[in-house]
Parts: C-alpha cells; sequence; structure tokens
DNA sequence: AACGATATCGATAATTTTTATCATTAACTC
DNA sequence: GAGTTAATGATAAAAATTATCGATATCGTT
C-alpha cells in the first residue's frame, strides 16, 4: 500500500520532469505514516522532528504535488485550517463532521455517487471530483 | 423577500440583545442586493461605495452575523477564497462548479438529502447542515 | 567520477486573510 | 436628555500561504 503510493509519486515525478530529493522522499514517508486530514503545521512538526533541517516551504511545495499525483486531498473544515487527506486513485469518501469535537466519520455511498453523475450529466458537466461535508453533533456531542 | 429577510435579522438581533446600526442595515441592503457567493473583499468595497466610512472589521463581523441569523452561509472553493451566499431558512442548494471558468451551478435534490439523513442516522448524528460540490469541466470547458 | 545546467532547497520577506485591541461614537433604557 | 455600554473604525496583530533568492544537490553527459 505504502509502497504503491511511494511508486505513484515516483511514476509522478518522472512523468513530470521532478527531481527526486530527500526532502520529498521524507516528507511523503512521514505524510503516509500517519493518519487521516493532517494539516501543513502538524505534518511540518512531525517532518521537522525526522530531519531539522527541512523547511516549511518545502512541506507546502510538496504537499501540493502530492495533490497533483493524486495521493492526497485537500479538505477546509468550517474552522479554516486547510487539510491533507490520504487518497488513492479511484477512491474516495464523504465525511461526517461532528461540529461540537471536531471528530471526522468517513463513508462512501454509491448511491449518491449516482445520483451526482446524473445531476451533472443533466448539466453537460464531466465530473473530475467532489466533495461531501454533512456538519452535526456526534452521539457524545448531542447531551 | 428582501422584506423578509430584514425581517429575519431584525427578529435575530431581538432575540439576541443585539443594536440596530446603520452599518448593519447597510451591509444588509447591500449584501441582499449582491448575486451569490460574494467575497468579504467584494462586498466591502460596494458598502464602501455607498458609506465611505464604514471599515472593514465592521463587514467581517456583520457578515458573521448573517450566517448566525441563518441568512448567510460559507463557502470555501479550492482557490482559497471564503465567499458568502443568501440563504434562506429551509433551503440551500448545493454546487456544480467549473474547474475551468470558475462558474457555478446551483442545484437541489432531495434525493441526496434523503441519503444523507439516513447515513448520519446511521451514525447517530444529528445534522445541522451539509455541504455538497462536484467539481467537472463545464459545455464550454470541455473542449 | 567529475562537470555543468538547473531544479530544488531553506531562510526569510512579503502577501493575504482574518481576528484582536482600544479609544471614540452612537444606540437604547430609564 | 443623561448614563450605560454595545458597536464602530482604524490599526495592530496573528495566522496562513506564497514569493524571492542565493546556496545546494540532482542528474544527464562526459
Amino acid at each position: 500500500m505504502i509502497r504503491e503510493k511511494k511508486r505513484i509519486f515516483s511514476a509522478f515525478a518522472d512523468m513530470k520532469g521532478l527531481r527526486a530529493t530527500r526532502q520529498r522522499d521524507l516528507i511523503l514517508d512521514v505524510f503516509l505514516s500517519t493518519h487521516q486530514h493532517i494539516s501543513v503545521e502538524e505534518l511540518y512538526l512531525k517532518v521537522k522532528a525526522a530531519n531539522r533541517g527541512i523547511g516549511q516551504a518545502t512541506v507546502y511545495r510538496t504537499l501540493k504535488l502530492f495533490v497533483e499525483a493524486g495521493l492526497a486531498r485537500e479538505i477546509v473544515l468550517h474552522d479554516g485550517q486547510t487539510r491533507y487527506e490520504h487518497l488513492v486513485a479511484g477512491e474516495h469518501h464523504d465525511h461526517l463532521i461532528c461540529t461540537g469535537c471536531n471528530s471526522i466519520i468517513e463513508f462512501e455511498n454509491e448511491a449518491i455517487e449516482e445520483l451526482q453523475r446524473e445531476i451533472a450529466a443533466r448539466h453537460g458537466f464531466v465530473i473530475k471530483s467532489h466533495k461531501l461535508e454533512l456538519y452535526g453533533l456526534c452521539p457524545s456531542c448531542r447531551n
């Protein structure tokens, strides 16, 4: 799985004529070792713990490459933080977000996807991606 | 319609013990006169054109009140701009966004809403709001 | 393996967006 | 109308992201 993603990035880099650098390798390693939905700052701290010399501009730059390569996706929550989540080509999930404790539950629903395709087709659109976020209160925060 | 929204805000202000100020009246007027999806900066410029003396902090503060009052909703597009759209209580729409020309088409789909409620219920969530954005290419940008 | 062209890096300045501060002004209560 | 205090505007500050640029490391070519 991790090996697969590294291969994807490597192929992407080749295709774009990008160089393989220690920094990119490390940032990818650390990113792949994290849980879902990490912010740039969080990732930067983890990367810096592994190699003090890495600047945060590089982390910003590299995350954008991951998005381009299809390995990650930006998600913007209502708290103004931009986060990145892991993504495997062709697979994705939507989010159920608790506004009380900010916890995130992921789900997939093929019926919704199908309806989305119908709607898009009705407007002549070709869908590339989508984002569905449901905001509410989880069982623990309802009280 | 506009009158109705003004009444909603007025009721909200009463309920929260907020004062009715010239600035809030003006900002609401201007906001209601705009098209969908306006950014804070854009609204600030329009408001300033009508009354030079208004500061942009006030526009930021007032827009947050509109959200609280249920008159507006924040939407964050992938271009990093936070925008506000009009919203009537109980009514809302989702977005079909062209990544080529950034045009936005709105739609509603009760079947999707129903599926969302099912998913939420399955996780014990109480849904407060949701956001659904489909990204793709519109007919003109497909070529 | 060394060379040379240049992509990439790290540090930091600069931007951009949003929020906090605070003295002044203006709503509302009595 | 006077007093209380929420709200404002100007500006500083904070936070997030991007641009700049000299130094460095990568990689194809020798």
